[in-house]
DNA sequence: AAAGATTGATGTGTCAATCTTC
DNA sequence: GAAGATTGACACATCAATCTTT
């Protein structure tokens, strides 16, 4: 670990920067626009969407996960406090007895299906509405190119979203 | 609140959802790095950051937030956990006793320098490596049109950063 | 009353440990 | 033992309420 660093320039910094602030105010404005609206978080959203749009409106937890760039744990937690709302139910997979289904109710249908107008709204309004379409398709093209590698990375590492010993010691 | 809803094309949706993942993978996988090296998250970071730059390492609580992007609430508990750590410490301000500092010790000054080398390879490993100059340029001149309004919005609300009724009802 | 700032209750995320089935 | 999944303890964020000074 030398001390010789290399900073930032200007753009890489401007770039990072901007990163973090689109992270801070972006997303928590959604998420508050989302709960006030709906009564759901931004995480809660992203499941009821991945599940509405699977087979028979099901799916085993760990591919939830993946879908949802979320930790097993998380997900977990997180499927928990939805069966509470009775938006979601659990069922054991017949076929591997370890497994388990997250499955959509009615209910939880249609509390996606009255928040989605909503959501969507404040997504153009707060996003896609500031910008260009030059500068939405090279958000498309760019930001892949840094989330692939990590979930490659992150994806590649068995027990679920943890840093890599060998990546982290790395110089 | 009409029931037809303009959808995200396709540029529009590959853009938001880099978006998402970039903020789970990126920043989540950061925080970690930094954490494992330095025992330090990203917000602890960037208020240490923030004070060794100001004038007599001093910066009113107010003032801190604004700089990074948090709010009043946030930044007290978290400046508190600091103080605790013995890396800042409160002064009250002599010209307007509402208000406080938040000024930096030595111990909290010696932490930053030794954690800000990891962080910054960090930083180049996992977001500047993985683009091109252009890129890179790209991002600085972009995302700070999705910024700079939302700080202005909520900038522009008095009780911290709170949604905006008016904002919220339309639409 | 408004501004500066803190506090406490509650909800959610994280990590390590655990349990079951393969 | 590894994979699928959950749990509990703890850390942090959020919101509303509060307190003090202006």
């Amino acid at each position: 670990m030398t001390d010789d660093v290399r900073w930032l320039d200007d753009p890489e910094m401007r770039a990072w920067r901007g990163l973090i602030s689109v992270q801070r105010l972006l997303f928590e404005q959604l998420n508050r626009e989302l709960g006030a609206e709906s009564a759901l978080s931004m995480a809660d959203y992203e499941v009821l969407v991945q599940l509405s749009e699977a087979p028979d409106r099901r799916m085993r937890m760990t591919e939830l996960a993946a879908n949802s760039l979320s930790s097993k744990s998380r997900l977990s937690h997180q499927v928990g406090r939805m069966i509470g709302l009775g938006w979601v139910t659990r069922e054991t997979c017949p076929s591997d007895r370890r497994g388990a289904f997250a499955v959509l109710t009615d209910p939880g249908f249609m509390v996606l299906e009255k928040a989605a107008p909503g959501h969507l709204r404040s997504v153009r309004r707060h996003l896609i509405d500031k910008l260009t379409p030059d500068e939405v398709a090279a958000l498309a093209t760019i930001l892949p190119k840094v989330a692939k590698p990590l979930e490659r990375m992150l994806g590649a590492n068995p027990a679920g979203l943890r840093p890599d010993p060998e990546v982290l010691a790395s110089g």
